[in-house]
DNA sequence: CGGTAGGGATAGGGTTCT
DNA sequence: TAGAACCCTATCCCTACC
């Protein structure tokens, strides 16, 4: 009838692979949108493209959705294998780095610092933080919840904590899921604690 | 972010269905600070609470808020299926029925039961009817507007066709959305039509 | 500014096709 | 039979409008 099962063309599936490199993930209508890959895309709708960047992903981690199931079930201990196929991962990791430096280009958030910011941190712990990072993984560090505190939560201690002069809410919602995708959080019914292996870096 | 998916359980669901049931539709706010819900509902928002209870509704009238969508623009045939799940229709016309004896104590209009009508379980269809909605239904019918006429149109044709002791507003108002809730009304960008399935018993 | 309504996007479970 | 492509819809987000 409408569509006959359109199988995705190595041209579509890369200018997916840029766009979320470029957008971020889970921005399908942006990428959509994006003059840059609207042509090659142009078939596709943006749960298509959401759809296709989880077969994508989902391959990488675990070879398939069905067993990504499994696998969180039967072993809810052992997190994902990042050694198995590297390279959705990379990508995960790589796109979500850059959504940072991406939305309405101010962001900017590894930028040392400017001048004098204009507004001190007020309450800040470890001194000028350049990054939302740390100041992600400082606010669960404090937070001392049982399982970890939620995105809330979270975003909710950074407001409170810090001046900020922009909404706060994409830009660590972003970087919540950035840092789960590299692994350095572990995120489990909607908390986040950090990694035992990332323990020491904080 | 802190929630992607957050569902609903049933006693946030049944904490929400009492909220409208005492406090209408729409004050989704009060309902959020009625101490008798905030502690089963303190992890939704007002908006959330919007959005769950367009949920409850449509997918009682339509079974989703697609096929409700699809329904307004073609298929003139199938109407909604009132002996699918009448719960949630007729929780819809209980609330707001409420809500006409609620503000101020003076829309009380007619209740068209007797006075044991409190404790009775009300006819979602074809149900109470007050004389204000059949002035509703037939202000939409004169007024013959292309997509029909809004509500503000409504309430004009009301106040210079009828000599109403009373300022009509709020209690126009109120019988639209209960109207439109029941079914007998269709809204469809602040303009309402009766529902083709409704059009014999005007 | 805070609240609500409504349109619309996303996430994830489920289904169909190959 | 597995996996890719697609569907369904609860939930979430954005914006206009008081």
């Amino acid at each position: 009838m409408g569509a006959p099962k359109q199988k995705w063309t190595a041209e579509e599936e890369t200018a997916l692979k840029a766009g979320v490199l470029k957008h971020g993930t889970g921005k399908w209508r942006t990428i959509l949108s994006d003059p840059e890959y609207s042509s090659v895309l142009k078939s596709r709708s943006n749960v298509d493209l959401k759809d296709k960047w989880r077969n994508i992903s989902v391959t990488a981690l675990w070879g398939s959705r069905k067993k990504a199931k499994l696998a969180q079930k039967g072993t809810p201990t052992s997190g994902p294998r990042p050694d198995d196929n590297a390279t959705a991962i990379t990508i995960v990791s790589l796109a979500n780095g850059h959504i940072g430096g991406d939305v309405g280009g101010q962001l900017m958030l590894d930028a040392p610092s400017p001048p004098e910011a204009s507004c001190e941190p007020p309450r800040a712990f470890k001194g000028p933080f350049t990054s939302v990072d740390k100041i992600i993984l400082e606010a669960i560090t404090n937070l001392k919840r049982p399982f970890g505190p939620d995105g809330k939560s979270i975003l909710r201690y950074i407001e409170e904590n810090f001046k900020m002069q922009q909404d706060m809410k994409r830009l660590v919602s972003s970087r919540l899921k950035y840092l789960t995708n590299v692994g350095t959080l572990v995120k489990t019914k909607h908390k986040y604690r950090i990694s035992p292996n990332y323990m020491d870096e904080v």
